[in-house]
Parts: C-alpha cells; structure tokens; sequence
DNA sequence: GTTCAATCATCAGCGATACTGACAATCAGG
DNA sequence: CCTGATTGTCAGTATCGCTGATGATTGAAC
C-alpha cells in the first residue's frame, strides 16, 4: 500500500506531457484519494465500497439487494459478495421479505449503524483533509464541476 | 462498454449521500472520460495507456525500458506488456542499448509517431467535449486544482 | 582476473475489481 | 396451470497492476 511517498517522489520525473492529461490527473487524484480513506477506515474494518454500502442501506427504507445495487450503481451479483462481507462482520443482516421469498431485505445491525457512523465521520474526515490544499471554494468547486460532467447530457 | 447510457438513465436513482462524495465524483468522472476517451481512440487502433507510452516515448527517447516506466508513473513489468503489444502493431522498435546490453532502447516508428500524433488529437478533443459543460476556465480550474492535489504534500 | 552485488527485461502468479451468463426459486398475469 | 419476468446466487471471465523469481549483464571491489 502505502505507495503514496513512492508516488511522490517518483512523480517529479514524470512526463509534462502526461499530467496535463485530465485521464492522468483523475486517475491520480482517485488514487492518492483511496490511499488516505483506506488508511482512515482501516480501524473500523470496512473499505470505502462496504462504507458506501452500509450508507445505502442507512438511507432509506430496508431495500432488496437489487435495489440497493441500484441505488449505489452497482451490479447486483457484486452486491452478494458486498452483503456476504458485511453480515460475516455482524454489520447487516438478511431477511426474507414479508410478501416475496424471492427478496432479502438487508438491515442494518445496531452495530452496523455505529460503525457507518464511525466510519462515515472518518471518511469525511479524510476527504477534508484530502481537499484542505485547496481551501474551502475551490474544493467546492471542484465537487461541484465533476458533478456537473457525471450527470450532464445521457 | 457503452454503459455511459445505462449509467445516465440509473443515476437519477443514485442515493444523493453517495453522489456527494469525493471518491465517487472522481471515479464516475473517470469512467465517462474512459469511455469517450476509449471511443475516440478506437479507429487509431490504441487505446489511451498505449497512447500514454506513445507520448512519452516521443517526447525524448528513453535509454531504457525502465526509465520509460518511470516517466509513465507505471510498473516496470507492466511496460513490457504495453511494449510487447506497440510493438506487435509496429508502433514501437526495441534496440539494444550500445553500451549496456541489458537494455532496450525503445523508438518510435515513423507509423508510431503518425498514429501518435493523430490519436493524441483525438484524444484531446474527446476530453474537450468532455469538459464542455463546465466552459472554459471551470474546465481549466478543474484541471488546476486536481494537479494541486496530486502534486500537494509527499 | 575473479567474484559479487546491483540492474535490466521478462515471466508466472496473485489480488482486487467488476462484469456476463446460467441457474433455481419465486411471483404475477392470463 | 403456463408463461415470462424478477431475485439472489454462483461460476467464469476480463482487466489492471502489482510482487517475486529468473537469467543475462554490468560495474566495482578485491
């Protein structure tokens, strides 16, 4: 892990021509931006994915799995493996739907709600910290332009 | 591929906690210029790591594989897949190195430069349609403040 | 001169990520 | 009932980029 001096140090022989690419400089801040909330979450025992998870699952009403996958944007067999990780942890827990056997309902355990808290706090935190070179409007601004391109024409 | 419609028309249904999250922004941000970029790309028969190497070998030529790596910010062992599949296109010519035969010394061909050139314009300007709705200095902003991130602290 | 650590390119293998396709169970409509 | 769609699951696949080992070569110490 922990590549992060690495990175920097190598960085200064990096090709010009390259950090001006905006593929470059997305994939890097991504990057360096993982290796921080991966730090910052490691006491809690989740990742970033099972974090955004459980936030999911926090939102609303309990969901179905697939609706859960959608919620979060993504594949509803990676959801399984997601679901499996977290209820082995104590942190979500299945239950067959009322009306339809089909579905699990996926809650959240009293210990799962503490820990999205926890983890979520930390997480901010890290992204704070994360955007804290570019003081507060332009770090907003930021936000609010790759925003704008995600949802912008289809 | 093409997810880039299946995303926009699910995205309206993403959980707004998530979608205000940094680490989300910057890696759907990353996928939708991967596609476009990918789409330009396509007819030059590269795709945008291979034009990275591209670029970086035209820029001065490397007395190494290695050295070539580093300027790329990747693998050592990974630049000799990307090599491998240059050169099988015959984009790229290893030599031996003259004085130090454990080396290659890795050229452009006159085809390299020319496909180099001409998948460089395209991808420049799939990533200007990417950023045109932001216009011009939100754009430029975006690119400044990403490259402060990455190049901030160690 | 010989020996030895360091460097280079290469390859095999691994771990993470996230998908597709197939499957059985279940539901809803006719 | 039948049929078609939905749900959760699993196996398989693809991509990406790494680690570790190997063999060739170099440079320097002795």
């Amino acid at each position: 892990m922990s590549s992060a001096a690495k990175d920097a140090a190598a960085a200064a022989e990096r090709s010009p021509e390259l950090t001006s690419r905006l593929g470059y400089l997305l994939k890097h801040a991504q990057l360096r931006l993982a290796e921080l909330t991966a730090a910052a979450l490691e006491p809690f025992g989740v990742n970033g994915r099972e974090l955004a998870v459980l936030m999911v699952l926090a939102e609303g009403e309990p969901a179905s799995q697939q609706e859960a996958a959608r919620r979060l944007g993504i594949d509803r067999t990676s959801m399984v493996a997601f679901l499996d990780a977290l209820e082995e942890k104590g942190l979500v827990e299945r239950h067959p739907h009322a009306h339809d056997r089909r579905r699990n309902v996926v809650e959240l355990t009293t210990a799962g709600r503490e820990t999205m808290r926890a983890a979520r706090r930390a997480g901010d935190e890290a992204e704070r910290r994360f955007l804290a070179p570019l003081g507060r409007t332009a770090g907003a601004a930021l936000k609010e332009s790759l925003l704008a391109l995600i949802e912008s024409k289809g």
